[in-house]
DNA sequence: ATGAAAGCGCTAACAC
DNA sequence: GTGTTAGCGCTTTCAT
């Protein structure tokens, strides 16, 4: 039924290891052998037995992707999905299959990057996890002692030294500020913020940023001034419908919103209100998903170097499980990129 | 540095057999040594070698999911992210691992299905595939003769002989007749219809059950009133940025949009041009997702049912598994649900 | 250049 | 109940 290289040698009058050899592309084996028998398991059907293989070499050809914890959540998927499918597009192109999971079993409790690692499913490890609590800080542990190839992408690392894992992410705290400091540059003073529930470094980050132009620039921070959503669109609705009021009485001009899903449900609660933008409001967001085109006017954001990140990330992996010699753990902070569009003015 | 069953088998003082029948739950092995071969594996902190253990039963508790070739395209992963996640869930509760693939490799052209097959890196094949055209009908009779358990899902099996695969779907000629009925019920005789370019079966389905709808109610069908777009919201804003005219002459208050996403686009571009919802137009989406409770008004629209498609799935798929010996093929037409929220209304 | 044989870690007959 | 052994399909020394 399945075709084994037993099965190619016999046919072939050779032996098994004179298989493998010219299947494997091995220097060891005549050339003229080598594609008869190439030829012969094409003919056959053959397809290594990837568990047999992988007993014998202890490679698997595939990787573990851990997708972050909250991704069952709309607007979280949402946002990955175009990371995740340019990551999948490199992989392929490596002819590397994927596993995906969650950092631990939800029903178990048990650790998934844990037992990928010591079942020797995996050649290496992507983790999209945004912050690693001292809980999993043993976890973290067991990958360097594993030596299990692996690359954190996209957030920060904040659950340990930076200069100790591998990691590729992006300058939340400059997109912040850059987004903060457009709005002033276009003469708004009062500038709303929209972050994050929960305290996620990298929105921590993004909310350092606007504080940290507003000072900059001789501009007292209100703390009233910093609101809170989930993220989604109908937070950025919501907090616009109860908060109109107050966005009137302290004369807000400019509004930045740390996901372009709120900045969405922003303007659209805005525009209910009949209010125009830019005109009467200038809005950034954060991220430059694709969606935001489909909208009117077109969204002035922070675009996050997803194609960069993806690249990098894989590349490295990819050294790492080479097996690239070397100590030094490669660290890399992409910057972010002030999109304008059409969603800001000056003031006039 | 890795820990086998020979390693407990040591320390133990027993044989391999006898740890391996006792981390496998063996009837074969007294209580008592059960007992203390699995606290010793736990405390040495063994974890099968997957491949090993792979090699030697043909299992290897990990199952491939195949994404439609169109994957990519940003409201389409937006789209099936929720089924998708119900699946991850599901999976995660039997412990199955899952790969992720496309049909076939798009660099190689390869197909990987036939690689995870052949390669033996899965148990089960999870395959969400719009159509398989004749070329992949090799693919198909692959499937069937390597015997590997497999269900198709959320797409009608078009490519086939319906009785000859596994397969939960929904009914999609019924969604495009429901919301086509309820529209008419409501009074509205002027209905347009906005279906995707390309020849989509489930597309065609729904268009279907439009025309059926007129006609059992005797409106005449034209041509004229159906439109196509990319299913996205920049599609629905197009179509009626571009149409107005066209809309307003003929008369139509009634639209009915085959997906969410192209309504949610619909009722942005109509909002421009100043038309309330759904005063004077009535609309109804199709797919039900989470997205759609963002927007004002909140839409009327056809409800996939995601969560049985899943759950279906996944237990018919684990039931092949493990092995229940029957030559019958499932195959499940799941129906639709009208959901009605405030996008349409009773025509004066 | 090729073959023989051991071994990767596990399971499953088959003995005892 | 437990041990012995063969074998899953492949790679890789070590001979020749």
């Amino acid at each position: 039924m399945t075709v084994t290289i037993k099965d190619i040698a016999k046919v072939a009058g050779v032996s098994k290891a004179t298989v493998s050899r010219s299947l494997n592309d091995s220097p060891l084996v005549a050339e003229t052998t080598r594609e008869r028998i190439k030829d012969l398991a094409d003919t056959m059907g053959f397809e290594f037995n990837a568990n047999a293989r992988s007993l014998s070499t202890s490679k698997t050809g595939t990787v573990g992707i851990i997708y972050p914890e909250r991704f069952g959540k709309f607007g979280v998927s949402l946002y990955y999905s175009s990371l995740l499918n340019q990551i999948r597009d490199f992989l392929e192109k490596e002819e590397l299959d994927n596993i995906v999971a969650f950092p631990r079993n939800r029903y178990t409790g048990e650790s998934n990057i844990k037992r990928l690692i010591q079942s020797k499913k995996i050649d290496g490890l992507l983790i999209i996890h945004p912050n690693i609590t001292d809980v999993d800080q043993k976890i973290m542990n067991f990958i360097e002692i594993s030596k299990m190839p692996y690359v954190f992408l996209h957030h920060y690392p904040s659950f340990c030294d930076v200069e100790t894992v591998d990691a590729i992410y992006t300058n939340h705290f400059g997109g912040g500020y850059d987004a903060t400091k457009h709005l002033i540059d276009l003469g708004h003073r009062n500038i709303i913020c929209l972050t994050s529930y929960g305290d996620s470094m990298e929105f921590r980050q993004r909310t350092e940023g606007y504080r940290a132009a507003l000072i900059d620039n001789n501009i007292e921070i209100n703390e009233d001034f910093i609101f809170r959503g989930y993220r989604d669109i109908g937070s950025g609705y919501k907090m616009i419908k109860e908060n109109m009021d107050f966005i009137e009485k302290n004369n807000i001009t400019g509004m930045f919103s740390q996901t372009d899903l709120m900045a969405i449900g922003v303007m659209e609660g805005l525009k209910e209100f009949g209010k125009k933008i830019p005109d009467d409001y200038s809005i950034v967001g954060y991220d430059d998903i694709e969606m935001v085109m489909d909208f009117k006017p077109n969204l002035t954001t922070i675009h996050q170097p997803r194609e960069e990140i993806a690249i990098l990330t894989c590349n490295r992996l990819l050294e790492l499980i080479n097996g690239v010699k070397s100590n030094k753990k490669v660290n890399i902070s992409l910057s972010t990129k002030l999109i304008i569009r059409e969603s800001t003015k000056k003031i006039e």
